[in-house]
DNA sequence: CGAAATCTTGCAATCGATTTCAAAAACCCA
DNA sequence: TGGGTTTTTGAAATCGATTGCAAGATTTCG
């Protein structure tokens, strides 16, 4: 280890200039690797700034370039509050956004946000400090994200379509999902039915709607509607006592997340009713977690890496000025154990 | 909706104090809501802005002011290049991470970096994007971190302590909870071990030194040690052949993390053995699905939440000059059913 | 009423890099 | 050798908000 770093540090290309006996400009032409500049001295200013550590002030940079390379991620939390941020699919389908992201070269700035008033992604996109944003996730904040959308381009949200929406929108077909996840439980047989989940946000409603559409079509079967919280602390006691009401009126459970599906086997084996031989059970998502459980969870995939791709993709597009359409995924059985 | 947005788009603060009829310095002034202008003239500008939806360019308020707002969130993948960032326990610990920031008003950057040269930490912490930044994880990049943190303060390291370091972090005492897995699996009669991990990292190489430990301290057990992906692809065909491999030869496994313990007990179940009964399994971490899973994952606890307010709480010290110690905190037992 | 104290406001410098424009230098060829 | 290119470089304007300083306006009070 020895010890380069000992000239004293450089704090801006003014002084870098001095060192090397050059203009401000020059310097910032060198350390462009701009063909602009003899090669020679271009090669002596990298050297130098190389020995001293330095590297342009970005913010500088950004403010006078007016592109900043950062790509907001927002979350927002409108029902929900106590939704804690580390709910697997949301990091799942951050993970590979971040994955994307930094591939194409940019910066990522999460930010969480509970609604207070309408204003809050105005707020986030008139920040200055971003190119473009992506919404995970619309909540119940669907006119305010509508009203953005409208004059702020390079914008994307994961979630539902609607027609003649202003909104790019990346998503799956939740409507089909659902209706695929109880197709499975009827085809086997199941008449008694529950649906676990929170139907404030439009996704989930939308499942519902594929479910309630499904046991129309199957012609007789019944249907018990349970909400349930995302904030993991609660979800466990709510589920619990969803399950304890519906006693032995039950034998399929179309649960709205995986997180759902798999506390719910939890607390059915707890109360010795075996998975999937008394109550059938689907998820929604396939986590990387599904194939993982015992028994492992059948399920509705929601291509997770496709859609951070396409997210990006309509992003990128959305940022050169280009428009894109939105993208709605089919959703897919995934036929394991569980159900 | 109406449409209040009509009026056209201001875009620095110039134009809005031209419109207003005052310098650009009082809009500066009554935006930050500072007591010096006068009541009237202050609201009467704000109202106007609200009005237009504009709000300050934060790039130049970040470049004028000298400090962004912005804590970059690090995570070097120095061995282990093809793990992906959705790893649930970085994921866990950015979310907590995310909330504490959030809840003190800073926004957050992360990045994804694979070591190519030891400079990638000087590229971030040089960026001027920043005013602090925290590491998660050390891979194998102690000594990289190590220079850095020598000049640059407001850095948290979440990682292993070594005596006379020169950077802060928070973590766990890693050997201490590879000695309590151990003495769970030795109290119950095993002697058969094997530890599933890589020990490439400092963090799970002092896992496996308190198995060692304990194994010593008891007098008579066997280990085998089987370096384990933490990609989860590869992840399951590594462990389905570190299993078969062992045959009988095992009757308790220590694993480096909750995730490879669930997969482990999967596989397992799939050989038609039972857990615990025929082998054990510890996990680490304490991830929240180890609860939710059959059996239920006895494991190390590592207080996640309570890391992130302590990586946190010391970078704010940081960023204020005040120092910070390192904090380590003590591994718990959570006794449930897989061990 | 006038001097002193207090409020408001505008001017201009500043943060640090980028980039246009023009000038200086170097080179080329008849 | 001299006019015409082509390279290289520097000076200065610019991005947009913040803030120290000082001047002008208003209030206070002896």
């Amino acid at each position: 280890m020895t010890d380069v770093k000992k000239p004293s540090k450089i704090k801006n290309i003014a002084e870098l200039a001095r060192l090397a006996g050059v203009s401000a400009g020059t310097v910032s032409r060198a350390l462009a690797d701009k063909s602009l500049v003899n090669k020679e001295t271009r090669e002596r200013i990298q050297a130098l700034a190389r020995q001293h550590g330095f590297r342009p002030n970005q913010m500088a940079r950004r403010l006078r370039t007016q592109q900043t390379g950062v790509i907001g991620v927002v979350i927002p939390l409108g029902h929900e509050r106590r939704q804690h941020i580390s709910d697997p699919f949301f990091m799942t389908l951050f993970g590979y956004l971040a994955d994307e992201l930094t591939e194409s070269g940019h910066d990522l700035m999460l930010s969480r946000v509970i609604p207070g008033d309408d204003e809050w992604l105005d707020r986030i996109v008139d920040s200055g400090m971003l190119d473009g944003a992506l919404v995970i996730g619309q909540s119940d904040q669907f006119e305010a994200i509508e009203r953005v959308a409208r004059d702020y381009r390079p914008l994307v949200v994961w979630g539902s379509c609607r027609a003649g929406q202003a909104q790019c929108t990346v998503g799956v077909d939740n409507a089909a999902g659902g209706r695929l996840a109880a197709d499975r439980l009827l085809s086997r047989g199941r008449r008694k039915l529950a649906f676990f989940g929170d139907t404030r946000g439009p996704e989930i409603a939308e499942r519902l709607r594929g479910v309630e559409e499904a046991i129309k079509a199957a012609g007789h079967a019944a249907l018990a509607v349970f909400p349930t919280h995302l904030a993991s602390d609660e979800m466990s006691a709510q589920i619990g006592s969803h399950l304890d009401a519906l006693g032995d009126e039950v034998d399929g459970i179309v649960c709205a997340s995986d997180i759902i599906a798999m506390t719910t086997i939890r607390l059915l084996h707890e109360r010795g009713i075996i998975v999937p031989e008394r109550v059938a059970v689907t998820g929604f998502d396939d986590l990387p977690l599904a194939t993982r459980m015992v028994p492992q969870l059948t399920t509705i995939r929601q291509d997770i890496a496709a859609g951070a791709r396409a997210m990006v993709a309509a992003l990128h597009r959305r940022i050169a000025g280009e428009d894109a359409p939105s993208t709605v995924m089919q959703p897919l059985l995934v036929e394991r154990e569980s159900a």
